[in-house]
DNA sequence: AACCAATGTAAAGCTTGTGTAAAGGCATGG
DNA sequence: CCATGCCTTTACACAAGCTTTACATTGGTT
């Protein structure tokens, strides 16, 4: 397990307490105490799991905060939020939040949705991560574009790279048309659209050129899907 | 949009409330009074995008749906909870609820609440919203469209794993030669029509070649159906 | 027991999905 | 305005697998 959030709220005896409670848990706490260092901790480019952002904060208030940082991160924040006030959970809701819990609550109803949050993660493809992805000798690294396999590196355009990268990150799964077009080409599969056959047979040829066997498996009817060493 | 509800609680006022608030908002709801008619519906191979599940239900409260619900489905459920009880909330988060709302709650925030759910299940493969189904030595997948028996693959076609599923998914109930041509092929079922049958014995052929015993039972006149350990 | 209708299944025929080359379209940048 | 690179469409060959046909078998009914 082994967790790391992102605390921000001003009130320090709260803080501490979640501290005391969280940490034994296996989570790994970092503070922030006003919106702008929150922000600023968010956007730093160090992972966090979950984000329990408070709404009521000194600099910048918790939904300005919650705005700025849905403009680039989609870090999943869950709102602590003044007991009964309906109208900030909406607005939060609204802003992108995953989740909200009212002021008072109870650490494990917070342990809880933590949890709940961070299972949902989980489910998600690596896709809408940035991590660097390795399979064998194929290795590609969405923060440059570029991909290799066997130290070669791979010519590929960008569609050919989104392609690949849906792949990856979903090995040995099934990985339909349908998602290729949406993910991929960013529209509704139309019947007796030929693209994704070619970016996949192009991608195949491409690979091919370097090492032998096609990891890429086709499933009649339904889509293709990446395969450790056939 | 579009998306279909399925709305389980007893207190008929507060449904006929939710109908005129969530109708006019393009969700089609579908109702259920107690938790046994509720579950019914749920598992009867009709798609919900989202569950709304009350606590107090007669019948089967809410958690034993939720719970006998997630033996099959992964549909996710938002739970509606007496307010302010930490308890039933932990409960049911972890029982594999998506999320929960106190009542009475502001329609307003039930509507951003389902929002937020559809747009998470949005961002999950196609595929990976369906779970594993095992029975006996018997397994299938659908994320990786892989069925195994006795851990032996089997090499089934695309329709013979869309059986398989639907038998599955039915285990103990009879599915008719109506359901698999409706459900199956996609087509309603013409006299004379000997696919459905075809596809039952290559499916028996294959299963047969890792195990003894036929676990499909041919129902004279009507179907087919699975059963545990013959 | 005889009959009829439904089912099991092998084999043939046919439809549909896929692989790929080649041409067309549509931007971008000299 | 052409050159280039990339995505899409078109076309055709091929293979997978779905459906049909035909006949054997089973189960229920009279």
């Amino acid at each position: 397990m082994n967790k790391s959030l992102l605390l921000i709220d001003d009130d320090t005896e709260l803080t501490a307490l979640l501290c005391d409670y969280l940490s034994p848990q296996g989570y790994q706490l970092t503070l922030a105490h006003d919106g702008r260092q929150g922000l600023a901790m968010a956007t730093s480019g160090q992972h966090f799991d979950v984000i329990l952002l408070d709404v009521m904060l000194p600099q910048l208030d918790g939904f300005e905060v919650l705005k700025k940082l849905r403009q680039t991160h989609l870090t999943p924040v869950l709102m602590l939020t003044a007991k009964g006030d309906d109208f900030d959970r909406i607005f939060g809701l609204e802003l992108g939040a995953d989740d909200y819990l009212p002021k008072p609550f109870n650490p494990r109803e917070l342990s809880a949705r933590i949890k709940a949050i961070v299972r949902r993660m989980e489910l998600l493809p690596a896709t809408s991560q940035q991590q660097v992805l390795q399979i064998d000798r194929l290795k590609l690294d969405p923060s440059t574009q570029k991909a290799s396999l066997a130290d070669t590196e791979l010519e590929l355009t960008g569609t050919e790279f989104a392609m690949l990268h849906l792949l990856m990150s979903n090995l040995g799964k099934l990985v339909t048309k349908q998602d290729f077009s949406e993910k991929v080409l960013g529209r509704k599969l139309s019947a007796f659209d030929r693209s994704i056959d070619m970016h996949v047979s192009n991608l195949r040829r491409k690979l091919a050129m370097v090492a032998e066997e096609d990891r890429i498996r086709t499933i009649r009817g339904a889509g293709y899907m990446l395969v450790e060493i056939p």
